[in-house]
DNA sequence: TATAATACTGAATAAAAGTTCAGTGTTATA
DNA sequence: TATAACACTGAACTTTTATTCAGTATTATA
């Protein structure tokens, strides 16, 4: 039987330029085509209400390849989640030299969050993924890091603007949660907006984190 | 056969006083036994992690009977939904008069979301729930109307607050989106804390939320 | 060109989960 | 006390789902 996949491409390297091994390229193409569908799919229905059979049908490719190229469901999500991790890193460091202040680095952030769609790595899925009780061993632990990794991540940004003087706080690890914690009610609640609406919603929240909302004579 | 629940209560009853229908009372019962488990399974492990055979072994009934008191799963989480709204509501009106202004109504809405452990109306499950493409016609809309119902009351609660000066603000339904995307990432993050912990991030992110951190002088 | 390695298919398997239902006690009604 | 209505059981039924595997097509290797 023909597959129609391998009538594509191939035909770029006329002489030996780029000539790299064809099954890589082909292993490398279907894994992503899996990884795509399979991560739109999590993050919109989430880990258990995803099937396989959902991937099937979105791949067009069968169950059998998807086991081919991942050990399991469980495996293929913990691929998903690394990837993204990785993915951030790389994006933040491209554009983190070119915000001056850490308030203009939490606004970036922010703007990268909210354009980012299926974004979050503590996104429903992964919070359903980790908080399944039916978890391997080692699994529960590489999940743990991330999160760890994550509010990390927020907290190193915060001590930055304190050391910079931008802000006066006390408790950073109190704010780096604070902080997550919005960005992933956003996450939810941005999935019912559109692309512009989104962006100022997670703007407005960066305004309302930085500076409140309240009249500065109050309580404090 | 004889069933264990029959023995107990019952006597209660000496002469006529309160003297209900056994069968209605006994129905009462297991109903709220069966919502009692079902809600903390739903809100521990997700809505489709959350099977039958977990309630029925959380709760000793057999799956039958839970058919016999709910529709179905759906008609089953539906229902806990609408009584945590009505419940929620409930609770509110009593604390809301104790607070004076609306900023301590905030603070008194962190604290109650805070201590009620499994809180939010759109907590993961009900969002899992809401998301998961599946969904009767009519379930949908009870559910968008819940969700609507939510910011609204964020947002007359803020409305409330700018009528009497203590903000100063202009998007106050972008401010309803934000409060609501706080306080939902803090419940998912508070799952992972003690009970202090977790009343004390609520406070710190109403802080937040009202002061922010960053210095005064800057951007604005 | 022959052989091995690789990328896949698609149906079979088995376990899990939602739902139904015939039947059994228990309580209300007449 | 007899009969109807009710609360419930537990096993059977159906559908869904993850996973495996024997086999086929394609590509690399010798």
């Amino acid at each position: 039987m023909l597959y129609g996949v391998h009538l594509e491409k191939s035909v770029i390297q006329k002489s030996g330029e780029i000539d790299v091994n064809k099954k890589k390229q082909q292993t490398e193409q279907t894994k992503k085509k899996i990884a795509d569908a399979a991560r739109a799919l999590f993050a919109q229905k989430g880990y258990k209400a995803t099937s396989i059979e959902d991937i099937v049908k979105a791949t067009g490719c069968s169950a059998g390849n998807i086991y081919y190229h991942f050990k399991n469901k469980e495996g293929l999500f913990l691929y998903l989640l690394e990837e993204w991790n990785t993915e951030w890193d790389k994006r933040w460091l491209d554009k983190q030299t070119l915000y001056p202040t850490t308030i203009d680095k939490l606004y970036g952030m922010a703007e990268q969050l909210a354009l980012d769609q299926l974004n979050h790595p503590l996104t429903k899925a992964a919070d359903e993924f980790f908080n399944n009780s039916e978890k391997a061993p080692d699994v529960e632990e590489r999940i743990h890091e991330m999160v760890k990794g994550y509010l990390d991540f927020n907290q190193q940004l915060l001590q930055g603007g304190i050391d910079n003087h931008e802000f006066e706080t006390t408790n950073v690890t109190g704010l780096a949660i604070i902080l997550d914690s919005l960005m992933l009610g956003l996450n939810q609640h941005s999935r019912r907006m559109e692309r512009a609406e989104a962006l100022e919603t997670y703007r407005l929240a960066m305004d309302v984190f930085l500076h409140g909302i309240a009249k500065p004579t109050r309580t404090r």
